[in-house]
DNA sequence: GCCGTTTTCGGCCCGACTGTTTTCAGTCG
């Protein structure tokens, strides 16, 4: 049993409750114990008692009591029992844009509906239309909203998203109705996934502005039309919404947009404890607006730094941000080389000395070139004799080139914790990065057990992609990423961001405690093609949500001192 | 279900839009 099972339990609970009608503060009570235990530094394992969990702020007697009963016995009766008073199917029902649990359970107590498929149907028999409540105008949104559901499951990926979202917001910003304008909420906070894009702006004439927005070309479908607000549908299924207001109400709408709800409640707290009230309008102190030019000037009012929207997340940002203790965070052009590039040696499509052309050309100082390895004949992974070819013809490349070219291999970790080649090779490479490309489904502790004794290895000196998970895909593998990151922080192994927009693995919720552990880090883009190369800005956003600064990544380090530490590590 | 520098009971953040209503419930963020 692990704090993700535990976080899990909690979130499905409120979910279940919220289907079955529960009181809406039960339902928050049990979301804001997710969030406490999630974000608190207890380890928590069969062994852990309700005594310390109702230590943890939001978790009281009774969440205590039932967690106890679950990370003791892997089962928890109250969950067993509500889980099972409620159809799965409308679980996934929840999932429409629309449809809230209410309604959901209207339908289920009233039509007997359980899944999307049954809805689906009934309403094509416009059974929806005469009931209390519905409509046909209700009917029709139900079912554009199982559309969108079975096309893309409701969720995007930041990577996929990014650039037509910044192609709207400058049309916006184009217009001559916009003064102020800005992407917002989860997308402005760089967040793996989105569900939608957020935009705030600014204007003297709502209303045009309005106009302007639900009129743009890439508009496939208007969903709602207001004066302050409005959404829209992107042909690739995302939906936009805009928030319009005055300009001096600017930097509280967008504050208040970029989110997360998590890191807005918190702050509301904060400024209800100083009576003042704060909402999307302004902060008010008896009713009286305090006039803040930006979003910086409303955190100075609270004795605060500026966050940065990545840090928004309520993660110790704003306690952080009281104590002048905020990280100062990574940037794209802190970025001096970048190491985990596949070529035509292996699985990627292009050649070596077509990467190192578009290295120079982007003026970096360093490019590391990781081909697959032995074990990984399904990715013409290289063997005993191709691997000296390749010193050969990089050898060859180096002469032609002033950029610095790192040899290096990506080596499978194998089932039993071993490397796939032998230390003889391995000790040829400038660095050797490890993992897991097979054998994903073991139990958790023989997971950890391998990947820690890989580690041992004194060639290896990366550990890649360390949970395997594949966003919106596959889930990571089972593993106690926590003793691992511990293990690799001990033993001085660097700890990968996998900058692919489908990994973005070390995810950045755990960044924050490997760097308190002693971890440093790399941000590779695992490029397989030319394009992939400039995936490590998706990595640096990982980093800086996961508080790591210039020093905590080594490919920010001149190639001197990379090459010395990745050095250092074998002797 | 949780919490408490005023509280062990009575609060719990707040506002916009839609659709179905004739003043409001549901949903969303």
């Amino acid at each position: 049993m692990s704090k993700k099972e535990a976080v899990n339990i909690l979130n499905e609970i409120a979910t279940l409750l919220e289907l079955s009608g529960a009181d809406f503060f039960k339902v928050r009570a049990y979301n804001n114990g997710a969030r406490a235990i999630e974000s608190s530094d207890i380890t928590i394992d069969q062994n852990t008692t309700a005594k310390e969990l109702s230590n943890i702020k939001g978790i009281g007697k009774a969440i205590a009591q039932k967690l106890e009963e679950f990370l003791s016995t892997g089962k928890m009766k109250y969950y067993e029992e509500l889980k099972a008073s409620i159809p799965s199917g409308l679980m996934d029902m929840l999932k429409i844009p629309g449809l809230g649990p209410k309604k959901i359970k209207y339908l289920y107590e009233e039509l007997g509906i359980t899944t999307i498929r049954e809805l689906e149907f009934e309403c094509q028999e416009n059974f929806l239309i005469d009931l209390p409540g519905f409509g046909k105008k209700t009917q029709d949104n139900i079912l554009k909203g199982i559309e969108v559901v079975k096309r893309f499951q409701g969720n995007f990926l930041y990577g996929e998203i990014i650039g037509q979202a910044e192609n709207l917001i400058g049309e916006i910003k184009g217009s001559k109705k916009v003064i102020r304008a800005s992407l917002a909420g989860s997308i402005r906070r760089k967040k793996e996934t989105v569900k939608d894009i957020d935009i705030v702006a600014s204007s003297k004439d709502h209303d045009s502005l309005m106009n302007f927005f639900t009129t743009r070309e890439c508009v496939m479908d208007v969903i709602s039309r207001g004066d302050t607000k409005s959404s829209i549908r992107l042909e690739s299924g995302i939906a936009v919404d805009i928030r319009v207001v005055d300009d001096d109400q600017y930097p509280y709408a967008l504050h208040h947009f970029t989110g997360s709800k998590e890191h807005n409640t918190a702050m509301r707290s904060i400024a209800k404890k100083n009576k003042i009230k704060m909402n999307e309008y302004g902060l008010f102190k008896e009713d009286k607006l305090i006039r803040c030019k930006d979003e910086a000037h409303i955190f100075s009012q609270f004795g605060m730094d500026y966050i940065e929207p990545e840090l928004r997340e309520n993660f110790g940002e704003i306690e952080a941000a009281r104590d002048k203790k905020l990280p100062d965070l990574v940037g794209i052009s802190d970025i001096e080389g970048l190491l985990h590039i596949h070529t035509d040696f292996s699985d990627g499509s292009m050649s070596a000395s077509q990467v190192v052309e578009y290295m120079e050309s982007k003026d970096f100082s360093y490019v590391g070139f990781s081909e697959h390895s032995i074990a990984a004949q399904y990715a013409g992974g290289l063997n005993n004799d191709t691997v000296h070819e390749y010193f050969d013809a990089l050898d060859a490349l180096q002469k032609k080139h002033s950029i610095k070219i790192l040899k290096g291999i990506e080596s499978d970790i194998m089932p039993d914790g071993s490397l796939d080649f032998d230390d003889g090779i391995l000790s040829l490479f400038d660095f050797v990065i490890i993992s897991v490309h097979t054998g994903f489904n073991m139990d958790e502790e023989k997971m950890t057990d391998r990947i820690i004794k890989a580690m041992d290895n004194k060639y290896a000196t990366i550990l890649a992609h360390p949970t395997g998970r594949i966003l919106l895909a596959r889930e990571p593998y089972k593993i106690n990423i926590i003793k691992v990151i511990e293990a690799a922080a001990e033993k001085g192994v660097f700890i990968e961001i996998n900058a692919n927009p489908f990994r973005l693995d070390l995810d950045w919720r755990y960044c924050k405690q490997a760097k308190e552990a002693g971890a440093k880090f790399l941000i590779n883009p695992d490029a397989h093609n030319l394009e992939g190369l400039s995936d490590y800005t998706y990595g640096v956003n990982t980093a800086r949500k996961g508080w790591l600064e210039k020093q905590d990544i080594l490919n920010t380090y001149p190639v001197k001192k990379l090459e010395e530490l990745l050095k250092s590590r074998k002797e």
